[in-house]
Order: structure tokens, then sequence, then C-alpha cells
DNA sequence: TGATAAGCGAGACGGTACGTCCGGTCTTGAG
DNA sequence: CTCAAGACCGGACGTACCGTCTCGCTTATCA
């Protein structure tokens, strides 16, 4: 999803107009939505034209991807050490990848272009699943020896439940009826569920 | 979200059209994804063309959601007396809708379109929340009343992470692995996260 | 060289459309040139788009040729009784056809395009050519019968000669320095280059 | 025309190049025509590559131009006594320096270009004209004095008669069409034209 | 003889213009 | 007012090619 790379010969790319294209398509996305977003558009309030998108970005949704969720975002999450906190902070931290403005307005499109391309669709999941689900399954086998959480209890479940819940939350309710007291409730149920 | 009507006079439509157009649109949606789905190659398949869809459904959005989730579906839901049957049901019915291939075509790109059109945005998920989410309002009251379902537990949290984790699971998993022990699985969590 | 024509059934052109184009190319024409003359800026000027122009001409030389030589202007040419006088006319109109800005931008244009392209070329030469030539020819054999012309002048060499030198004095002088006094001396060379 | 000269230090230009592009355009032009002829194609045809071309000329037109036309062509021209016979050498000149294949090819697209650029303008037109345009009125003042040719007969004009009637024939006619027997035609018309 | 300067090949770049697809509309002629 | 048929207008697409630039290297002239 990062831009194409390129080989060593040749004139190299001008990495401002691979940084106005991600501003760009971000903030055009926030206003016409995914499926309203056109090449062109992006291209021009870039400053640029449509080959040098595609010469970086082979389809639209790569090149949202790309700008909305990139991949430096996720490589840290930070580990207290209390079950619950940090269940709050994977909560948290899928309120904020899904609930931005431009990842509203990016993700069903992106999910509707996966149908039709199998390796988009490993991309798309597998940045959004990729160093969390691991994290989460190793939080949840530590748990379960402290005994704070049971032991038929499945990682990719709850996984699916926290990424699940922001994602509908996120699309179903007005930005600011996500505040902590929902976020409370839903750890709460969580903890709870997992909970000997 | 149905056809359009229209005035009395004139020549009557033709309602094998109608079926015809709906038929065609699911079969083709299930091949070739929402984005890739073109009014006129529904109406080819469908034996019309262009106008005779324009006439009945303003957008192909509008077409897709009436294809895909027709109004009458949802209306009843059967209420055992266990919770945890009702609960179940629940989850059922949820992967009943997303987990479909058509509905798993068609979602993601409905989504994408209610960005631009907040008429269809309440249709949309209107009808996916309308009636279940009243009925299980009602259905954890009672269970509060039985002293099966903790007081501050609030019905939208529940919904959410009923229709979050089935909607993910269609999502990210194949279909042959959302299965019985899944199931099991989700309501045993979320049993253990209502209750006392 | 017209627009293409198109069948009976479907939505009738804009025949606006075909003249604003027409109007575009020729006043483009006249300020850019053949070869910085694009479609698109011919659609935009006419206050349409590409496609609208693609459905009428083939390419770029056709639309140019159809807007610079429409076919009518050729039809009929007024002959007088005295040979010089006549002679006179082919000049003039040769002056005529050649010299406006719009042909002399696109002829040596048109002239390239024809490399590529024999029916194009045919079309054009042709109609430059077409009745004018006939014409010439009747009336050298009736001035050969009254004894004004030469039985062996061939009508070929006299067009070529004529044509020749009104494209050459089109292209190599200042507009203004074609003049009587220059149609004068070109008829003074040929009456007497003709005459017995 | 001639390859941009460059400054003395630094490695100097392979001359092999010069000639190479040359001989690739040339023959390219024959083959493909002045507007289908594209900088990339001859350079790979002469065996290097565009930088190199860009080095030695500004533009397709200029480099057309010195490969098609050189300047050498045109220095001398062979004078005899008789005005019939220097009329007819002129004649040949013409269809020589305008019949060849690649100049059939060539000039058309080279006029094109010179609407935009005057410079390139008085290049093409002043090669071409140049010392015969000079020789041929030097020709007709001596043929005014040896009562050859009317006083009042002037060269610019006949000089756009034969030099238009070569373009035109080589132009329209089939090359094998324009033989001897047209040239003396042709040298007929003009000398009863400029003759006393 | 080492520094300077311009040439060379290779090849990708930024950007203009292209020709096409297709979405939604309109017209015709019949029912 | 609907139907079938089909062309229309116009927005957006993805690509071809132009002229430029950068690279790593070579080949002359000049200090």
């Amino acid at each position: 999803m990062t831009p194409t790379a390129h080989a060593l010969a040749g004139r190299p790319r001008d990495t401002r107009i691979d940084d106005a294209v991600r501003r760009a398509t971000v903030e055009l996305l926030e206003q016409v939505g995914y499926l309203q977003l056109t090449i062109a558009a992006i291209a021009e309030r870039a400053g640029t034209n449509k080959p040098a998108l595609y010469r970086r970005w082979p389809t639209k949704a790569h090149l949202v991807h790309d700008a909305v969720f990139p991949p430096q975002d996720l490589d840290a999450i930070p580990a207290s050490g209390a079950l619950r906190d940090d269940i709050r902070t994977l909560v948290v931290i899928g309120l904020d990848l899904l609930g931005r403005p431009a990842a509203r307005a990016a993700l069903p499109g992106l999910l509707a272009e996966t149908a039709a391309d199998p390796a988009l669709e490993a991309d798309v999941l597998g940045r959004a699943a990729g160093g969390t689900w691991t994290w989460l399954q190793q939080r949840l086998d530590a748990g379960v020896e402290a005994g704070e959480v049971r032991a038929d209890v499945k990682s990719t479940t709850v996984f699916e439940l926290i990424a699940g819940t922001a994602f509908v939350a996120t699309a179903m309710r007005p930005l600011d009826a996500v505040d902590d007291t929902w976020i409370d409730d839903v750890v709460d149920l969580i903890m709870r569920g997992i909970g000997p």
C-alpha cells in the first residue's frame, strides 16, 4: 500500500508529491466521501496530475488505504499491567482508528472494493488487525495464566467483538455519542464476558 | 425503497419486470460485487432496459437495498422464554441478514453511498435495526425484572455488540468459519457480559 | 467529413453542438494553429465535451476539414463569357479558399495527416479540387474551340499552376501583399502561357 | 538548424550519433510520416536515446528540417546560356527538392509547425527560397535586357509560380506522373507567360 | 596529471492530451 | 403513462507520449 517503489536508475520521485497527495486525499474524502472521490480531483488539489498518482498507487482504493491508514500507525501498543486498562486501550485504539472522519468515509468504500480484489482485502484487513490481534492474543494468554480470563475464551472472538462494536458505534452513532461513558459500558461488558 | 409508485392514469407497470430486476440484481451482485454492478447490466439480464429501472428506483443504491433487504424480512422475531435462546436468536438473525452472499456484497457499498445521501442512510440503518432494536430493548427490560440482566446494561450497547460482531465476523471470516461453535462463544460472552 | 450520420431511433443530436463546435474549431485554429489545437480545448470553448465531438467526427483532421472547408462552399462557379475573367475568378476563388486565416492554419496540418490516412487524403484533395477542376477543363475546351487556348494545353497543369501559386502566395507572403496587382500579374502570366 | 554547437570544454560530441540520427529520421519519416514520427523512435533506431537528440536539436521540427533539407544542398545553381534551359533547371530543382519521399512527408508537417514558431518559419522558407530566388531575379533581369522577358514580369511571381506548381504536383500526383512531359508542359507555359 | 566540464547510456519523472466507458436522460413509435 | 430500443450528453477514467532530469560513467581539454 506504500507507494510502489521503483528502480535506482532514472529521476527520483518528488516526495513532496507523495505527501501532498495523501493530504489532499484525506481532505477530499472528508468532504465528498469515497464514491464521489475522483483521482482527477485529488491530483488537482494536490497540485499535480493523474499519472503522478497512478505511478504511486495502482487504484483509488490503494491510495485511500495508504492515506487514511498509514502503516506506521499501529506498531506499538502500550501495555499497562491491568487487564481492564489494556482492554480499554484496545477499544480506544479501535475508536481512534475507525472514528476519524476520514476513516468513517473511507472504510465502507474500501470494504466494497475488496470484493473484487483479494490482495487488497488482505492488505486492508491485515493492516487493521495486524499487530493488534497478536497483541490481544498474548495479553489474553497472560490473563488466563493470571486467572483473570477463562481458558476457553478465544482471542479471535474477543477481537471481533471489540472491532465490530467500535465499527458499528462509529458508523451508526453521532460522533459525540461515542464518549467515555459508552467506552466504560463496553469495557464492562467485555470484562465480565471474558472473566472467570 | 419499494419501487416508486406512480399515478393511476396510463398504462400500468409490468410487475414481472419488478421481480426480474430484483432477481437479476441479486445474482449479478453476488457475481461482480457492488461497485462493478451496473444498471445497464442489470437491465440486460432482466430482459429490459435502463429507463424501466430508473422509473422504479432512483439510484443503484435504492435498487440494491430493495433487492437484498426486502422490507418484510424482519417483521416478526420469535420470542422463546429463555434469555439465552433469545440472544442466540438475535445473533443468528444478524448472521443470516449479513452473512448471505448478496448481503456481504451489498452492505459496504450501501454504507459507502449513505455518506452522500442521509435519507438513504436512514433507510438502510432503519430497516436493519428497526424492529430488532425495539424488541431487544423490551427483552432486556424483562430480563432485568427477572434478575437475569444487570440494571445498568444499555440495550443500545448490546445491540451494537451483537450487530458489530456479526458484521465483522461475516466480513473477515470465511463463511464456513461462522458456525455453531462460534455462535455459542459469542452468546456465552454476551450472556456473561450482561448478567448480574 | 460531415458529422457522421446515425440511425433514426434514439435521441437526436443537438445540432447547436455541431455549429458551436465548428465555430470553436475555426476560432481556436486561428489562435493557436493546427498542431496546438486540442479536442478538449475545442469542446470546452464550444461548451460541451470530448465524447460529443468524437460522436460526430472520427479525428481532429476530419473535424478541421469539415469546419474550415464546408462542403457547400464550392458548388457553383459563376461563368462569365471572357476567358480572362473566368481565369481571374478561379485565382480569386483559390486565394479566398486558401487565404483565410483558418485555412492557412489548417492546410499544412491536414496535408500532414493525409500521409497516414489515404481516405482523408482523397477527401481533402477531392473537396478542394472537386468541381473546380471539372469546370476548368470544360472552360479550357471551350477556349480551344474559340481559338483562345492552345490545343495542347492540359487542364491539370493549369489547375496545378493556379492552385500551387495561390497556395505558395498565401503561405509565404503577408496577407496584404496578395492584392489586385498580384492577381493581375498572375492572370497575365497564365493567359499568355495558355494563349495561342 | 545544424546541431546546436557547444562550448569547447568537456567531452566532445560523438559525430557518429549526428549522422545516425539524421539517417534514422529520414528513414522513419518515409515510413510513418511527420506526425507519427516520435523522438523516442528516432533515438531507438539510431541506437541512442532521447537526451542525445535534445542536446543537438531543440525540437522535432528542427531535426527534421536539418535531416531532410541539409544546408549545403542549394548553394550552386548551374547557369546555362539559354533561358528556357535555366527555367527548366529551376523546375527540376524544385521537383527534386520537394519530390523526394522524405520531403513530401516532411514539408506539410514543417509548415504546420511554423505557425507557432516564426524563427522556424524563417529558417524553412529561407533555406528553401534563399539562393534560388536571388538567382532567378538576376536571370530574369538578364532576360529582360536580352529581350526574352517582358519588363513588367516580377521575379517573385515567377518564383511563386514555379515553387507552387512543383509543390502541388508532388503533393497531388503520384510520383511517377511527374515526368519529363509534365516538366515540358510547365516550362512551356512559363516561357510563354513571361515572354514578350 | 589531476581537476573540470560536458558528453554518454539508461530510465523514470512531471505533466498534457488522448480516446473510451458508462451513468443518467431523452426521443421515437407502439400499446 | 408504460414499454422497448437506442442514441445522447457529459463526468471520469486509465494510458501514451513529450520533454526534462538524475544517475553513474566516460572522454576530452585546461591548469
